[in-house]
RNA sequence: GGGAGUUUAGCUCAGCUGGUUCAGAGCAUCUGCCUUACAAGCAGAGGGUCACUGGUUCGAACCCAGUAACUCCCA
């Protein structure tokens, strides 16, 4: 093995990446072991690796290495979904450039550029997870829309419709005029932007006809009521004008009829709590066809729906005027109309949330259309129970009442997309508008035959199937099934075996429309939950807190800094900060701190290497390795209790602090072997053995964050020859061993007086180079004298004596109640050290006076716990010891003469 | 408009059932070191009225009420 001053990772990670692979150590097949399974979000087909799959697909790739380690049979099956919207998009962008129109080549040539389209881009994401290191059984990948998928989507769909859970019915989509297709919420992106309120006056519909209908528009005398609206191009479309039933200002106007300005239409005025009074003027306009809230308030009150736009936006010949203007060009040309006829009362400035189409930047317009329904009701209803229950956790838990509250106010799903790209609506149209829901022609027609109105000429071509696909997350919410096939054979090995899985980490955008779906699916279709843990990432937002955007272009490449900072270096910035459900503000200097962990990493393995052992040498080190092993069991279990509760940023630190500080800084210090004559001395046998095997400990428990170094190190020949497969990956973690909890308060104190010793090297300017003496009257138990080689080799000091006098003309320091002394008299300062004496005692003087308040207080010698008073008398005890000393030293340094 | 959450060191965050000499960690900063594994390093230090105001309690960063600022979700 190279002996390079520093860890080279680029070499070392392809290879063990391809020896894992060769050596089937991320293959699962079902055997006796205990599954652990993990399914992959699966990323859009189209995608990349953005920041945010790279801590998703860490956290997974942590979870499934530590099972495997754990012994159990771990699966991580990865996939791809085909992302509907966002392929469609990109193929019809591909033909547009060799200038082929969509609508032109049919469906079927369509699929067939998608599908080539697909083979040659798609997946690539896939490529480069594995630079990543992710140990997923690629063998299993799966693909959304593959056939046993895609067959999955329709028999779900048939079972639903028969069930009564599918319908079709009218929706307000959000529709984008340019693109001419529908999206969906998530690509909607909304803005605020600066607008008017238009405020205009409506004529009110005097009581007698006869008189109304002889008086001009403008008459004196005529009764009106002035609406607000940021869209007056759309009054055309309005059935009603609603007011609040409490409005004082309007009870006049209850019962009465609106007459809407330009094209004379008579419009009820409606009475409902929804309208604000103190909004705009306490009058709303109501335009079904063209507002969401608007179409709600007009279902309840069986309002007439007039639409007035075409699909490219422009008026249509119900507007009655301004027919085939572009909606932007009709608001400004009405805007004019209204105020010529002196309806228009006044505008205002206005600041609102705006729609606008991710993909073509269009302001997206509310539009009523036929779609495709799922109804959630009573799916919704076991799915909420299983987290309530807490079969099901959701980590960090603060998420189940968000998930709650979506549940109880669960929507139907609009499962239908005005797309190609999809798995196509299972419906056939009958000539006369009739439908059935079947799975192809033959047995739609066997169906439509059954149909009563249907003639017996009815031939198998003439039905036409559904054009749309449906919504992607309709296969999605399947993933945790379809992946193993649990739909095509219900009762196969690998279902049987591998679900229910265990985890799932995803992000908490998603909880609604994956993972509650999941849940739903899961229960529906297999009568379990479909994972047991859901541990929710947060978002990787830059070092400022924006969102990573590739508009902003402050997202770093993900393969860019795996090169320069090593999949491990990065793993690690991408863990370091970021517990659960916390957003993560990246920075690559994270990166560059994991970069430097795997180099301390290296770097503590060539001390080792570098070691001549003498076989003959008896254990010089016998309480350091005691120490180490009982430190080690103590952090092994913090990370177990870390990992045991989802906290892998905390599992990580403290397995960083055990190998830097523990094992580098401390453990490896005390037992290096000394230099002399420009040589290092060899370490005992006994020494070197276990320190070798505390290396290996320490590999693994390192391996599922940062697998490549440790692999590369596992195999050195330090560790002896290893056959084929034995490979750090799949090595059994080590287990908590015995924990001397007295070395380790023991060498708790040693270290306190090494810092100390260190302390007053730093303050008096003497060099870590010269040798001191250091002496001690101890009174707290501990056996100082054992530990004298350690503190003679890490505070450079000649010899520990131990006293039972004061020593005078000597610098001191208190670890505990012990008091040391190290013989400088040269620099001792008495003022300083008055100072800094009397500064204690002031200090310890108003702790042991809190200490005694609480003592002396009967309610608290009567209300709190024993172990608690017990602790308070300790502090008393010690606090006074330690005043006694204070005072000893001031009286010897003569300060009170001072 | 409805709901949820957050606020602790310069930054990112821990702090578990209210109680150890309890105000912590990492990073950043400052000081001193090219000490034979590592300057991608070593040794040491300084930094906080725990958002604000009240309340409960022997005792509050922690529980309760109110206030303020910010974030997210739904409409």
């Amino acid at each position: 093995m190279s002996i390079s001053k520093t860890y080279e990772p680029k070499q070392t990670e392809e290879k063990w990446y391809n020896y894992w692979l060769e050596h089937g150590f991320f293959r699962s097949v079902p055997d006796e072991r205990e599954p652990y399974t993990v399914v992959i979000p699966p990323p859009n087909v189209t995608g990349v690796l953005h920041m945010g799959h790279m801590l998703n697909n860490t956290l997974q790739d942590v979870l499934v290495r530590r099972a495997r380690m754990q012994g159990k049979n771990a699966c991580w099956v990865p996939g791809t979904d085909h992302a509907s919207i966002a392929t469609e998009a990109k193929v019809v962008a591909m033909l547009k450039e060799k200038g082929i129109n969509k609508k032109d080549i049919g469906r079927e040539k369509f699929m067939e550029y998608a599908w080539e389209w697909k083979e040659k881009y798609g997946g690539i994401i896939l490529e480069q997870l594995k630079k990543l290191g992710a140990s997923c059984d690629w063998d299993r990948t799966r693909f959304t829309m593959e056939e046993s998928l895609s067959e999955a989507v329709i028999d779900t769909f048939i079972h639903l419709y028969k069930k009564g859970w599918i319908y079709r019915g009218i929706r307000m989509v959000n529709w984008d005029p340019q693109g001419k297709t529908a999206v969906s919420d998530e690509e909607v992106i909304r803005k605020e932007v600066n607008q008017k309120l238009y405020y205009i006056r409506y004529k009110v519909k005097s009581e007698s006809p006869e008189v109304g209908k002889s008086e001009s528009k403008k008459d004196a005398g005529d009764e009106y009521l002035t609406i607000a609206t940021t869209r007056p191009e759309t009054i055309m479309a309005d059935t009603a004008v609603c007011i609040n039933p409490n409005d004082e200002r309007y009870k006049h106007l209850h019962g009465k009829k609106a007459i809407i300005p330009l094209i004379d239409r008579e419009i009820p005025i409606i009475l409902d709590e929804y309208v604000t009074m103190d909004f705009g003027t306490g009058c709303l306009k109501v335009t079904p066809a063209h507002d969401l809230n608007d179409y709600e308030l007009g279902q309840k009150h069986g309002l007439q729906v007039i639409d007035i736009l075409n699909d490219d936006g422009t008026l249509n010949e119900k507007a009655e005027i301004l027919i085939g203007e572009d909606r932007f060009a009709a608001r400004k040309k009405i805007v004019v109309l209204l105020e010529a006829d002196g309806y228009l009362d006044k505008v205002e400035d206005y600041k609102s949330q705006i729609g606008f189409s991710e993909r073509t930047d269009a302001v997206i317009e509310p539009k009523l259309s036929m779609q495709w329904f799922c109804r959630m009701d009573e799916m919704a209803k076991p799915a909420l129970d299983y987290v309530l229950k807490g079969d099901i956790k959701l980590i960090p838990d603060k998420f189940t009442n968000t998930y709650r509250y979506w549940m109880e106010n669960v929507k139907d799903w609009c499962i239908s997309r005005q797309l190609w790209w999809g798995q196509q609506i299972p419906a056939w149209y009958l000539p006369n508008g009739q439908f059935v829901i079947a799975k192809n022609r033959e047995e739609a027609f066997e169906e439509a035959q059954k149909l009563k109105a249907e003639s017996s000429k009815l031939k198998a071509e003439d039905l036409k199937q559904d054009e749309d696909v449906v919504d992607t997350w309709f296969s999605s919410w399947l993933w945790p099934i379809s992946v193993f096939d649990g739909f095509k054979d219900p009762n196969n090995d690998d279902i049987n075996y591998y679900y229910p899985t265990n985890d799932l980490v995803t992000a908490p955008e998603i909880l609604f429309f994956w993972v509650a779906r999941m849940i739903m699916a899961g229960h529906e279709f297999r009568g379990e939950l479909p994972f047991r843990n859901v541990y929710l990432t947060g978002i990787v937002r830059d070092k400022i807190g924006r969102k990573m955007s590739k508009s902003l272009g402050n997202s770093p490449d993900p393969l860019g800094l795996i090169e320069n900072y090593s999949a491990d270096g990065v793993r690690i910035g991408m863990l370091r900060s970021s517990p659960a459900g916390n957003d993560l503000m990246f920075d690559e200097e994270h990166c560059k701190w994991g970069r430097n962990f795997a180099n301390k990493i290296w770097n503590a393995f060539r001390l080792v290497k570098g070691w001549q052992v003498d076989e003959q040498a008896g254990c010089a080190n016998t309480l350091a390795i005691e120490w180490f092993e009982s430190r080690f069991s103590q952090a092994l279990s913090e990370i177990e209790s870390n990992f045991a509760q989802f906290r892998i940023s905390e599992a990580l630190m403290a397995t960083y602090k055990l190998v830097w500080d523990d094992f580098c800084a401390w453990y490896l210090e005390m037992i290096k072997p000394n230099y002399v004559d420009n040589r290092s001395l060899p370490v005992d046998l006994e020494t070197f053995n276990r320190t070798v095997k505390f290396f290996e400990d320490i590999l693994k428990i390192l391996h599922p964050f940062m697998p490549f170094i440790t692999e590369e190190l596992w195999h050195d020949e330090l560790f002896g020859s290893r056959s084929e497969y034995d490979c750090c990956i799949v090595a059994q973690l080590p287990t908590i061993g015995k924990i001397n909890t007295q070395v380790l308060a023991d060498l708790e104190m040693v270290k306190q007086v090494i810092t100390q010793v260190r302390n007053v090297r730093e303050e008096k300017r003497i060099s870590p180079k010269e040798k001191i003496l250091l002496s001690v009257k101890e009174s707290a138990g501990v056996p100082y004298k054992n530990y004298e080689s350690i503190i003679c080799k890490l505070g450079n000091v000649v010899e520990l004596s131990i006293v039972t006098d004061k020593v005078v003309g000597a610098v001191s320091f208190m670890v505990s109640t012990d008091e040391f002394y190290m013989p400088l008299a040269d620099q001792l300062d008495p003022v300083a050290e008055c100072a800094k004496l009397k500064k204690d005692k002031e200090y310890f003087t108003g702790f042991l006076r809190s200490v005694n308040s609480k003592l002396l207080n009967e309610k608290f010698m009567s209300n709190a716990r024993p172990e608690i008073i017990e602790a308070e008398l300790k502090k008393k005890a010690d606090t006074e010891a330690k005043l006694g000393v204070i005072e000893a030293n001031l009286t010897a340094l003569a300060c009170h003469l001072q």
